[in-house]
DNA sequence: AAGTGGTCTAGACCACAAC
DNA sequence: TTGTGGTCTAGACCACTTG
């Protein structure tokens, strides 16, 4: 068979791109493959925790081998979109059912006995419609006084408040969040988002820091304003790069501590 | 070809393993070859930045085809054990030409001019001979008591002192480490492990938390004992997940951050 | 021009899950 | 038994680097 793939419905373009601009800008076969599926994913063709088509079917839709097809979706399973399992299918993944839960905590009991700690209780302490800060809206790439979501939250561990957060969601998509909803989800805060919201957070970044709780903040995680603490500063973001939400954490590193593995 | 390799002295062994025992323990063939090829960069055959054989080598020496072979080397790529490079071959992972000095620290300015910042001015505080407390020889695999070097370092980004550390090395492997050493070799410490000691530090976990100075490390931060520091403890690895390093790092976060990508 | 890694294909067979 | 992802092969061709 050609390497140019034939004109149809769903077939990518010639993969040797590039007009006569700089750059040839050459993209294999693959990786426009992995662009058609993850346009698919992002209209939402196939729901979280859904199957997508068998490797066979999208290679027919695409007029290309069962091989290509693989490897884009191993770029896909790579990066945590999708999530394999053998002599059942390839399903779009979500943080309902995730393997762990939690996906992006990575505060963990000192105790080695990981995730043995039970799911954390939650306490709103606030949840109302603000407008955008100029520095939330540099972080949501919003404009200052656009319409955001904002939260404060306590989450606690065998009764102990550990986690204190403070959450900036963009109006527009998460228009009619309530408290309730914040409170009454059992589960990932971030599979409410997919479930009521249809938006996935698919990959996020942090900024740690250390610092000292002012008044407020050390009342809500009951330790004295002396008490160092970690600043985690993520911000989460849907496919394309969308940022959609800004969460700033603090953490008692007491009897926790932030785990992170590098290679 | 028959699914099972020919027996010759680098051939793997027959790729359905597992005896009369309860488990299977079936191995994939490229699986297999991953481990001899591992074996090989363990044993030193090749040395760091050096080239290992082409594709098609490989493939002839362990009797299978090049796609075999490409997947081995693709999960070793994906760990950061060797490094393609189209047109010219694999070579051997090292900290020293690396595309990103300082492959393991994730403190950046915050400043999004990321790493315009310069190399760090190191000061060696200390660098002696003791023995393993119960603490360090339990992260070091190690027995109360044994032999190790314990170093005190602080780093300073244009004259301001950021990172103090601690590091506790196996007496055994880093036989003669002087101070002179620690503090004249130009480039990263991991560099010189490599170089001197022949020991590849190939992956590491950091546990963070927020802690305040004592007045000794206060002092040589520059701080007050009331400045909440990022306490980073780092244990790094060599070869089949034998720990070489216990490193306490103290970091200032006033004017950098620690940098963390969540997927 | 020769050698390397990178892409793409087509087909065979294996392991796993569900019916 | 059927269908899914997972492995393995063999061969063709492309892109990049070096001589």
């Amino acid at each position: 068979m050609s390497n140019t793939p034939l004109a149809a419905s769903d077939a990518p373009a010639a993969p040797s791109g590039g007009a006569a601009s700089g750059t040839p800008a050459f993209s294999p076969l693959y990786q426009q493959i992995k662009g058609l599926i993850l346009q698919s994913l992002q209209a939402g063709e196939w729901k979280p925790g859904e199957a997508i088509p068998s490797e066979m079917e999208l290679a027919a839709r695409f007029r290309v081998s069962q091989g290509t097809v693989r490897k884009a979706i191993d770029e896909l399973a790579a990066e945590n979109l999708v999530m394999r399992r053998q002599g059942k299918g390839t399903f779009v993944a979500t943080h309902a059912e995730q393997h762990v839960q939690y996906r992006f905590l990575k505060l963990l009991p000192d105790t080695g006995d990981a995730r043995v700690e039970g799911p954390a209780q939650r306490r709103i302490i606030d949840c109302k419609r603000v407008r955008a800060s100029a520095e939330v809206a540099r972080a949501l790439a919003l404009r200052t006084g656009d319409p955001v979501i904002q939260a404060r939250r306590v989450l606690a561990f065998s009764g102990t408040p550990t986690i204190l957060e403070d959450i900036w969601l963009p109006g527009q998509a998460f228009k009619g969040l309530t408290a309730q909803q914040m409170g009454s989800y059992p589960g990932p805060t971030y599979a409410m988002f997919e479930i009521d919201f249809g938006v996935r957070m698919v990959r996020a970044e942090e900024k740690i820091r250390a610092v000292l709780p002012d008044a407020d903040q050390a009342t809500l995680l009951d330790v004295t304003t002396a008490t160092p603490l970690l600043s985690v500063e993520r911000i989460a973001y849907t496919y394309n790069d969308v940022p959609m939400e800004l969460r700033r954490g603090l953490y008692r590193t007491d009897t926790h501590h932030y785990r992170n593995a590098l290679s």
